[in-house]
DNA sequence: ATAGGGTTAG
């Protein structure tokens, strides 16, 4: 076949098949010269398994007897469109080994690749290759250093390589724009936003955004209506403003109002609903959307996940996993999934999951492995969550705070108060979470002094205790037998306490007897909670032991026909 | 090459 009819035939081909057909005439009639032009063909198409299309074109490119920089620089920034970033950087460092000169496309890709996932090693040391291989001039690839820059936060390098560049586009602007937008530098981003030759939509939807973020509504508004042309984005960078500024109202004004939607604007107002609490509003919106992507889903999903709806998190992810268009669950639909499998105290359905992963071409990162330190620790197996735990790659806060709260319901206190210890060493700083996990350990051991001590230590870091750390020093105070300090507690907070906060210690003056102050105590849980048949029986069995038998009569008659077996309540607080 | 969307701990 000639080289001309293999050319026609790769302009017409569309599948994985056709191309391997064409290959293999190419290797036949020995134009190997063909096949960079191949690889470029076939990275054009428009599929939906990228993973299969970015392996083929890789073992393409490693079939290739001398790759050249063409064909790299095609794949490259096929796995960076693509959003397969880390693939990419890996691919332009296999490049360099090889010695040969960059494309721009291969700079350019593997920059905003180093950007996406945070590669500063490596994005420096391209940037130094940058000027080794002259793309000093180069917009694209200054474009994408400047937004390398931008993007991590480090606005004075970015502002370096922007005032040096020769030339620019206003995509240059754009990137030096949204960075400081997204800093907070406000009064920066107005400068530039004035100066910028030939502004465009998005320097415009950036300014928006930038304004709305700041809890500047009303400025976002007036420049939604200057502005000369409006596209998708700038209606959903409005709906966003207005849901951080928590005017769920307005957002939905304007989701409504809008010519045209797409999956960002119906997600954005998904994700508002379920920072609102307000989960039916999300799954209403959730069902009339024609096409579910991944990322609606994922908001869905993590909707019910933070609202407290695990079993519906987990009946939403096996709908996913059924339709169907098979929507491909990702990492953070499993971090959600975790999470919920975490509140249900099901562990059997993680393992299910986990003989899937391979299936699902997830491999467990640092955020994954967080959320189940955490599954693993309420379910009991604490050495598998060490486990984890130590194979971390690196140890943040949010690992930090699983892993003690972890150990303080598995009884572990001085492992928690070790791993506390290991990370004020590593200079994290403490959150509420953290604490909460701590006094739990402190509560669990039944070390009540040093509890206290650590409870008063919380203002070192600047914390304000909530009503659940208040409800952990009630409830340690009380089962150890001191009910003054523990009613003191109460009467010293500085918020209104809750039913939690008197329930425990309604359950201390169980474990001690003490009628006095469980009288006080469950007249206020009874005036918080609508359910109050678990207090009531709590208080009964009090005037049980002391023999104060009338009282308990009378409470009992009060309760006549009421089932307190299932009290969720007294279930929380039963005793070991 | 730039804007607008979904992840983990109580």
């Amino acid at each position: 076949m000639a080289a001309t009819k293999l050319i026609t035939l790769m302009k017409k081909c569309s599948t994985v098949k056709q191309a391997k057909q064409i290959h293999a005439h190419i290797l036949i009639n020995g134009f190997t010269f063909l096949r960079p032009l191949l690889i470029h063909r076939m990275l054009l198409w428009d599929v939906t398994n990228y993973r299969t299309m970015a392996n083929y074109a890789y073992s393409m490119l490693h079939h290739l007897h001398i790759p050249d920089s063409f064909s790299w620089g095609c794949v490259i920034r096929f796995f960076s469109q693509k959003c397969l970033f880390t693939e990419a950087v890996s691919l332009y460092v296999q490049m360099h080994r090889t010695s040969l000169c960059p494309t721009s496309h291969a700079v350019s890709s593997a920059l905003k690749s180093c950007a996406r996932i945070h590669d500063m090693l490596c994005g420096m040391s391209i940037h130094g290759q940058v000027h080794v291989f002259g793309f000093n001039t180069c917009v694209y690839v200054q474009t994408a250093l400047l937004d390398l820059y931008s993007k991590i936060g480090d606005m004075g390098t970015a502002r370096k390589v922007f005032d040096e560049m020769a030339n620019k586009s206003v995509v240059s602007w754009n990137s030096l724009l949204s960075g400081y937008v997204k800093a907070g530098n406000l009064d920066e981003a107005q400068y530039l936003f004035s100066e910028i030759p030939g502004k465009d939509v998005i320097s415009w939807n950036s300014m928006i955004s930038g304004y709305a973020k700041a809890g500047n509504v009303g400025q976002a508004c007036t420049l939604f209506q200057r502005m000369p042309e409006r596209n998708l984005s700038s209606w959903n960078a409005m709906i966003a403003g207005f849901i951080d500024c928590g005017s769920l109202v307005s957002a939905r004004e304007f989701f409504d109002t809008m010519p045209r939607r797409n999956c960002v604007s119906w997600i954005t107002m998904i994700a508002g609903y379920s920072k609102g609490g307000d989960v039916d509003s999300a799954r209403k919106l959730f069902d009339q959307m024609d096409h579910k992507d991944l990322l609606s889903y994922n908001a869905m999903i993590a909707c019910y996940a933070q609202n407290s709806k695990p079993k519906e998190a987990l009946e939403l992810f096996n709908d996913m996993l059924k339709q169907d268009i098979y929507v491909h669950p990702d990492k953070m639909t499993l971090a959600s999934v975790i999470s919920a499998c975490s509140q249900l105290g099901d562990l059997e359905h993680w393992w299910w999951i986990e003989s899937h992963m391979n299936d699902f071409g997830i491999v467990l990162d640092d955020h994954l492995a967080t959320a189940l330190i955490d599954l693993y620790a309420k379910c009991g197996s604490i050495d598998k969550a060490y486990e984890l735990f130590h194979n971390l790659r690196k140890r943040d806060l949010v690992a930090y705070s699983a892993m003690i709260y972890g150990c303080g319901i598995n009884g572990k206190a001085s492992d928690a108060i070790k791993l506390f210890e290991q990370m004020l060493a590593e200079c994290i700083g403490p959150n509420l979470v953290t604490y909460t996990g701590l006094l739990t350990a402190y509560n669990h051991a039944g070390l009540v002094e040093k509890g206290y001590q650590c409870f008063n230590s919380m203002k070192d870091y600047g914390l304000v205790p909530s009503i659940d750390h208040y409800g952990i020093m009630v409830d340690l105070f009380g089962r150890a037998g001191y009910l003054d300090e523990a009613y003191k507690l109460i009467l010293n907070m500085p918020m209104q306490p809750n039913a939690g906060v008197w329930g425990a210690l309604l359950l201390a003056c169980r474990l001690h007897n003490n009628v006095e102050l469980g009288e006080i105590a469950v007249q206020h849980c009874i005036k918080l909670e609508t359910d109050t048949t678990g207090y009531c029986s709590l208080l009964s069995s009090i005037y049980a032991t002391v023999e104060k038998w009338d009282d308990a009569k009378k409470l009992r008659k009060g309760m006549e026909g009421k089932d307190f077996t299932g009290c969720s309540w007294t279930s929380n607080f039963a005793t070991p």
